[in-house]
DNA sequence: CATTTATTTGAAAACGTTTTCAAAATGATA
DNA sequence: TATCATTTTGAAAACGTTTTCAAATAAATG
């Protein structure tokens, strides 16, 4: 290997022309001679020259790098869009940086930080509780994409999903199979001036029931954190109130998990005693006894999607507001009630 | 906000020194006077000045970045491990670069150079299957830590979990539990130059058996992927082949997963027909039906051991090879044969 | 062929730091 | 108080690119 660091100098004698030439064919600019241009490609694989990418970002502005800020990171959802970050990145010359805000204001506060400091060229967030001012700011300054939330003014940069839309057709789904008393375990959301997913599933449940001329019962709706243990505790609670249902719409996967064991442990039997739903689809949502119904949020894809549209960003092309339509994942959690 | 970037010259003119000395107080350096330092450090609160990354990289040769090649994006343990590094790194003025290189030579060999490129001060490899040769070349020239990973001629860098130990303990409680027909669901690796955590834990079982006088059937040993899908596929192939067994050992709560449903689908019971035992103890182990026994990998914890790990090497210091103890989590996944 | 216009080129000026080196200021010693 | 060692300081030279600007060359026009 060579001793010494070859930079664009070598390059340029090596070729026998100027360092702008040089510079001018690996920027693929144009008006350069075929032959000169020839001739430093040849040089660089030759030397096999590795530009200097400090270098490069202090004299042209661009990082080549775009962060990444997540809220959660092992939740399967969550890590799916990640996932889709990075495979939609993969073969262009942008790397992602990533952090966890952890659903810390503070936390994500100092991440954000840390990539304005380190001028990365786009930002993806991937749920986020950042207020809405700060977050027009931040477009304002920095192409900017939301993925998992959704903020009104800044409806374009959103990688939408209809929770709403899903949620409802889950609770239609319920409905048809002759249900009457839904229960659904929902989540508190910690931010208030943004409308979370999570609380459009709900809307999407309670407007279902309304629409088919059933009042929504509060003792019906319970609160967990989105966690598997949480699930576990609605059931019990749901159990404890004596307020009779035949299934239940859990607002994610993890916590209909977690309520399929509390059921599991009081020997309730699913679905032929209670039925149940989650919603997300991840993986082990086909693996769970019995599989679960579910709809599916298509996460990879969703990711796949922010990276198209934060690279369109960058390059000054309009991005398209892009809505994802759900599915409903029919599995073995659901029984027909005669 | 201000309208024209701010520099050190800005701060070295407000403060009345010059930039060298600026410099001097922002790196912490030794040798400025008390009142100069003050004033500086005044200047830059009120200015609200913020170093250009790209120029301390290029002066400086470092990048305050660390490099993260992961394998498999989405995979409970792997994220685990991924989360622990992004949270060992918070606080530091270290921000970490994500690859994921798929399990791929190729992909992870391109996420390799993208980094070198990116002269990142340090690099995670968590998995991977580059040479060791290749491996060795690497942590000649940038700090390297290896996590859930060992190569012998590195192992001072790999963070370290005993797989055979853990194997074996987990297959002498079967054997403790009376069972003496275990059959074990493994995976191929595609690397062959280095041992891997699954062969190792395929070493771990074999070992218990035959120091328990029990001979190790082929038969009872077959391959997946580490997917749920193909746990569920060993079962079938299992039981095809109609060489009875009372438990099976899945290489990963992955494959033990699928195993399950598989088993389920049959009307098997678990654990009184047929007991099994997991690896990893990721989440939903402990929701699984029944709730699976399994052997829990630390891998927040590794990941954390890693970021750290990472950091004393490029301060300089040695670093402890740390190997994490595994420990069984008994759930209810296992009978008593009596 | 003489001009004008368009295309290629290279010199040199950014980009914003860190760091080396020598000068200046300070403190200690005799 | 003069001398020497130390500590503080600032000027200027890296670091390796991109980019502006004007010069040089080539092509097109009348």
């Amino acid at each position: 290997m060579p001793n010494r660091k070859i930079t664009i100098e070598d390059i340029a004698q090596q070729a026998n022309v100027s360092i702008s030439t040089v510079s001018r064919v690996l920027r693929k600019s144009s008006g350069v001679a075929a032959d000169k241009r020839e001739a430093v490609l040849q040089a660089v694989s030759e030397l096999d020259y590795r530009p200097n990418v400090f270098a490069q970002s202090l004299a042209s502005g661009q990082s080549m790098t775009i962060g990444v800020i997540t809220q959660n990171f092992g939740s399967p959802v969550y890590d799916g869009i990640l996932q889709g970050i990075l495979l939609g990145l993969e073969g262009t010359d942008y790397s992602s940086l990533f952090a966890d805000g952890r659903w810390d204001k503070t936390i994500e506060q100092n991440a954000l930080q840390a990539f304005v400091d380190r001028r990365v060229d786009g930002l993806i967030f991937v749920g986020g509780q950042l207020s809405e001012s700060i977050m027009v700011e931040v477009g304002h300054k920095t192409p900017l994409i939301l993925v998992a939330r959704t903020i009104g003014s800044l409806a374009e940069n959103c990688i939408h999903f209809d929770n709403f839309q899903a949620a409802y057709d889950l609770t239609r789904y319920l409905l048809d199979m002759g249900h009457r008393n839904i229960a659904h375990i929902t989540a508190k959301m910690h931010y208030q001036e943004t409308v979370s997913d999570v609380s459009q599933r709900y809307a999407g449940y309670a407007q279902a029931l309304t629409d088919a001329g059933i009042p929504v019962d509060p003792q019906l709706v319970v609160e967990g954190n989105l966690m598997q243990q949480s699930g576990s505790l609605a059931v019990e609670m749901l159990l404890m109130a004596k307020r009779p249902f035949s299934a239940i719409f859990a607002a994610n996967d993890q916590m209909a998990f977690g309520a399929r064991l509390a059921l599991y442990r009081r020997g309730i039997r699913v679905p032929d005693d209670i039925s149940l739903v989650g919603f997300d689809d991840e993986i082990m949502a086909a693996f769970s006894i019995p599989p679960l119904t579910t709809v599916r949020q298509p996460s990879v894809e969703m990711g796949q999607a922010a990276a198209a549209a934060i690279l369109d960003l960058i390059d000054g092309k309009p991005v398209a507001n892009q809505i994802f339509r759900s599915k409903i994942i029919v599995r073995e959690s659901v029984a027909r009630l005669r």
